[in-house]
DNA sequence: GGCAGATTAAATGTCAGACATTAAAATGTA
DNA sequence: TACATTTTAATGTCTGACATTTAATCTGCC
């Protein structure tokens, strides 16, 4: 394993470095040991504290996973579409938030993303893929949902309909975009007639799907895109006015 | 900031949750200073070791930054897009190589992910992703390339028809797809007639998103991905045959 | 008064050594 | 052999100290 010249970065930082392009670069293979915590100190003439600031920084990552006692140590591990899901929700929702990114064009990203996935979730989608997406209609339904809730059983259908796609790259890339969406779409109030359309289209979704129709299930995605950014743009109107009235009536 | 109480779990991976919890949600805002390390250790009553484990986890993250000196401390970092783009693509290929994702599974993702951006690319992009289009066509031209430089530039081709679509969502949505295949394309020998092949689609995807035409763009990106499919399988078929050859040799 | 240089203060970065805890392996015993 | 005990090697945690960096403050000189 290589060393680290005196830089400028911190020595946990470059030590995490190291390691992580041994397992980047396959030279550490999933399961593998590294070695302890005091002979990587001996390795890289550095203190434990240190090194044990390093593994953190892998562990954070999933990169490796850390056992304790007379067989313990830390190992590569193996990570996980599971694992790999969590973190591209968080990093994905960050980044909307933090950089003022416009609804319209997280909004354009997920869906072309989504149609992407469509044809073939209409040619490979399971009745698993097809009862999850009907029950969530169901539930979409309810008179008493809160908006939330709602939001909640509108990703978990477009999840169904991506899964479809029976590819987990796909499923794992799309994750992302579709829930880091979430709180944008929370900003939103669903009006029982809005819902009714959702739900009509999602129907339309499902009906296409079903019938292994791409072509259908393309056209009604374009049509949810349209009406959800429509939607969007009305609640921006409805507050952009609030403020003016509200300025009036102050004045 | 909330406390924990005694779990199974580290403790550092603990306070690491609660801060981050914290950023996610919100009550941390962009460039707000934590407290400092004492002052943490102090709080959530823990030595300072298990605070900069924790520390330094969220950091592995980019979701927070530090800085020596008087006014320094830890600090909410904004994250952006060029540090996702990283991540990204880390996460992406480890997934690809440790999983045994198939060639084809991560071939049919990216190429659907890619003609997701296609029309928006023919719709929107500049001379300026058209001349690097143009300058990568060129340069896997040279004779001299090696299969390695050949890669790199087919995915600085990729990127910059990705990049057309003129999302920042998308780009980076599809930067884990599209380099995170790149091993995997390592492993193909591009002889001089399938480069010749290569090119010539290239041409006439720069072609068509120069004339804005969204449908011959699609179809030409669905010729490129059953031509690069076919490679990858005779690249296969060839390594199988050389196995059984050798088998029959040796016995 | 204003500016250059020295000093101070507050924070992170690093170290050393110790003890606690865990879990497997080795050992002893019925 | 089967079971209980001890040993051991590793991570998890703590204490206290020192090094380093950086900005703010103070000091002295013009």
């Amino acid at each position: 394993m290589k060393i680290d010249p005196d830089s400028t970065k911190d020595l946990s930082a470059q030590i995490a470095e190291a390691i992580r392009a041994e397992i980047v670069g396959g030279q550490l293979i999933v399961d593998q040991r590294l070695p302890s915590e005091a002979e990587l100190a001996d390795h890289f003439e550095v203190s434990r504290p240190t090194v044990r600031e390093a593994l953190k920084r892998l562990a954070a990552q999933s990169l490796i996973r850390t056992q304790r006692g007379a067989t313990g140590g830390a190992f590569v591990n193996r990570l996980r579409f599971e694992d790999a899901y969590d973190q591209q929700v968080t990093t994905a929702s960050l980044l909307l938030s933090m950089n003022a990114v416009s609804f319209d064009v997280a909004c354009e990203a997920r869906y072309a993303l989504e149609r992407a996935c469509a044809p073939l979730a209409a040619q490979r989608r399971t009745p698993d893929h097809l009862a999850t997406m009907r029950a969530e209609i169901h539930r979409q339904c309810q008179p008493g949902l809160t908006d939330e809730a709602f939001c909640a059983s509108d990703v978990t259908f477009h999840r169904a309909l991506v899964d479809g796609a029976g590819n987990k790259v796909l499923s794992y890339q799309l994750a992302g975009a579709v829930e880091a969406m979430q709180p944008l779409m929370n900003m939103i109030t669903f009006t029982a007639r809005s819902r009714e359309a959702i739900v009509a289209l999602h129907t339309d979704i499902a009906d296409a799907v079903e019938a292994q129709d791409a072509a259908k299930t393309d056209a009604t995605l374009i049509k949810l895109e349209a009406y959800t950014r429509e939607l969007a743009h009305s609640v921006v109107t409805a507050r952009a006015q609030k403020a003016t009235s509200k300025e009036q009536t102050s004045a």
